[in-house]
DNA sequence: TAAACCGTATTAATCGACTAATACACTTTG
DNA sequence: CAAAGTGTATTAGTCGATTAATACGGTTTA
């Protein structure tokens, strides 16, 4: 069963922020093929957001082909593994390629960019 | 005079994206204490929003002590080196820690966080 | 089979970001 | 001094994200 424990609340839509969260944990390979989405109307009181809302993510997985929903049924993860590294590349080009343009803009020179995050990295272990 | 060459739109309100923006300039150094801002119709022209949006940032700027505004003439910057350090920290912290956070969530090891981010450095000299 | 659960859809309403138009008093500049 | 430029404020309106309430038909399950 797809878990929603790691989500944390951030910027933006959260619709958005829930098919990225679906995105990540893909990656991850916590997210799989075959694993059940809670229904609709359980991730939106997991999640404190309208069921329309959570409608909107699913609506957007299941037109990217992550998910697949038979209505009456539980939506389930659909993607293969070809897919799957796709959207991990996807992200990660994405989210270093935002990371190292704004440390570059506040003028951090690589090596304490380096530090920086080999400093945070260590903090959450 | 203070340049929004570097500003590229990005997520949320543009407000919000002005007032880093600022603040990561002055964290570079690129935007110094006594630096002149161009007016609130300039910037509005320049990046394409209302006068109004462009007031709202520079609201918050004066609130936060980092520009001073004048009836009738061009706000300043007039922030000291003590401020500027602690902006720079507030920022490396929030940005560091995120992008962190995202990697660890897609299960991507240290070592090849680091090579990504390499990479990425690379690309854009 | 029947109740409980599920995906889906519709309509209306709220809220914040942003636009638009305009006005006024102050300062800079020629 | 006078014109142009500037910060500030007000009011109204648009638009998208989100909430809210509700309904319908298919699927699970006891």
């Amino acid at each position: 069963m797809v878990s929603f424990e790691r989500f944390v609340p951030g910027d933006g839509p959260i619709y958005q922020q829930m098919v990225i969260y679906i995105k990540r944990e893909i990656s991850a390979g916590a997210i799989q093929p075959g694993d059940e989405m809670p229904s609709r109307r359980v991730i939106s009181s997991l999640l404190g957001v309208n069921p329309n809302t959570v409608q909107k993510a699913c609506k957007i997985l299941e037109d990217e082909g992550i998910i697949q929903s038979h209505s009456g049924a539980k939506s389930i993860i659909v993607l293969d593994e070809k897919m799957r590294k796709q959207i991990k590349t996807e992200l990660l080009e994405a989210d270093a390629k935002k990371a190292v343009g704004i440390l570059k803009q506040m003028g951090i020179p690589k090596t304490e960019a380096f530090s920086l995050i080999g400093k945070f990295w260590k903090e959450e272990e």
